[in-house]
DNA sequence: TCGGTCAAATGGCCTGACCAATTGAATCAG
DNA sequence: CTGATTCAATTGGTCAGGCCATTTGACCGA
């Protein structure tokens, strides 16, 4: 649906052709492409229809645009979760499944290494996210710095980025509507001493102890998820998107 | 010093600027932006640049453009690997730290739920990867269909990305330009060697043994990489990136 | 042979115009 | 009064044309 109309704009078409080429190898990395003139001329389009195709090969990663010179490819894929990469669509319960695969292994790390610093870090956001339960967005936020906060004890910047998208993939417009309506106290608080008992582990150097409370947290949060979503599909069936859900949704 | 060109385009300029405003919460999830025009007149530039600017921010993730209608926020920060999501920038040490952690524990996982079609799964992979040592370009998809396949194993699509994602990573164009030239059938043979062990453990049920498996590969893959990675910025110190390298690459 | 200059080609940005799509207000009909 | 229709205003999409900044390669002179 979406994906049908994004394709009906002219510069989106222009870059779904010349991505088309790059990947079938009619442009091959390493070499240039045709000026934007000519590329405007023999495509029969603007030059700014051009340019902002280009722009948007160039943001997935498959050409380098260098002024003066040219237009370089440089992958022949796209780089990353932008684009086709992102299909088949992941489902909420495969997210949840990833986390706890991903995050328990970064929490038992971190366990292993956590400094007192780190520590009081974690503290920081546990203190910051209990304050704000009743603001949907800086809960959010508190909640993300949290699960962010471990990966930063392991110091891996790759760990911090991919738990902080997991996280994010939750937050799509449709979840954050929920959240911004009918966010949950209760269940944030449940959170928040779930948060805890990581924090503990992790504090007490206990990496099976860390891997076994991220467990039961995503879990309980996976739980809380279900049970909103059973119930929003049961009582909105016909309605499409725009319904607004009877219960506050699941939380980390 | 690739970040720093980037930034003089003005077109780049309004979009961090922009980007930046989201992630502050300046312009809430949701929310519309200022329309094009009152946005040109706002930072002082003509149209075709704030489009060029949004057109960067709907690439990453970050907004939707409605025609006619006007722009929205739709996240807060970008959707995977591609702008500024990706600073600071993630050294190659971190990345194969990150893989060892988060790889190790899909291995675990796989090495619990797999199944005979799944084993036969990665023996063609192998068997694929075992005749094309040679091919720079198809090995290397061969051994990302090795990595990508056991997370397949747990039938999982985000871990699958996630995983492919992370070996796509080390595919910059500057590593892929090494690897077209002078890639290491020795190495390469090594790696299947190493994935055999793997896909062995896995094959059995081993749960330990397949975590050690991957783990024992990445450690050998992360020692190929610094043995590599060392003689080329000792013997090319001053040279730029367009010098070819002495040897051929570490591979996984 | 090497360094400097210059012209041509390239991308970057702007102005102005017109078209396509959306939205909300006003009007009309039952 | 309510629901449907119409229309104007606003929005993004595309184009044409122009000029500026940067790069590259050819040419010339020392």
């Amino acid at each position: 649906m979406f994906s049908a109309v994004e394709s009906r704009r002219l510069y989106r078409q222009v870059a779904d052709q010349i991505r088309l080429m790059i990947i079938r190898g009619d442009l091959a990395v390493g070499h240039r492409l045709p000026a934007e003139r000519d590329l405007a001329e023999q495509l029969s389009v603007s030059r700014p229809t051009v340019r902002e195709a280009l722009i948007v090969l160039e943001v997935e990663g498959l050409v380098n645009i260098r002024m003066g010179s040219g237009i370089y490819v440089v992958r022949q894929h796209a780089v990353g979760s932008t684009g086709s990469e992102r299909e088949p669509v992941e489902g909420p319960f495969e997210l949840l499944q990833a986390r706890a695969i991903i995050e328990c292994a970064i929490a038992e790390e971190a366990a292993r290494t956590a400094k007192p610093e780190d520590i009081e870090r974690l503290d920081e956001t546990l203190q910051r996210m209990s304050g704000v339960v009743n603001d949907a967005s800086a809960v959010l936020a508190a909640d993300r710095a949290f699960h962010t906060g471990i990966a930063a004890i392991v110091q891996n910047s790759t760990l911090i980025r991919v738990t902080g998208e997991m996280f994010d993939m939750r937050l799509t417009p449709y979840f954050e509507k929920l959240a911004s309506h009918f966010e949950g106290p209760v269940t944030w608080r449940s959170a928040v001493d779930e948060h805890r008992v990581i924090r503990d582990a992790i504090a007490a150097g206990d990496a099976a102890g860390a891997k076994a409370a991220m467990r039961a947290h995503l879990t309980m949060s996976q739980k809380r998820f279900s049970e909103s979503f059973g119930e929003e599909f049961s009582g909105e069936e016909g309605r499409g998107q725009q319904a607004g859900p009877k219960k506050g949704i699941a939380v980390t």
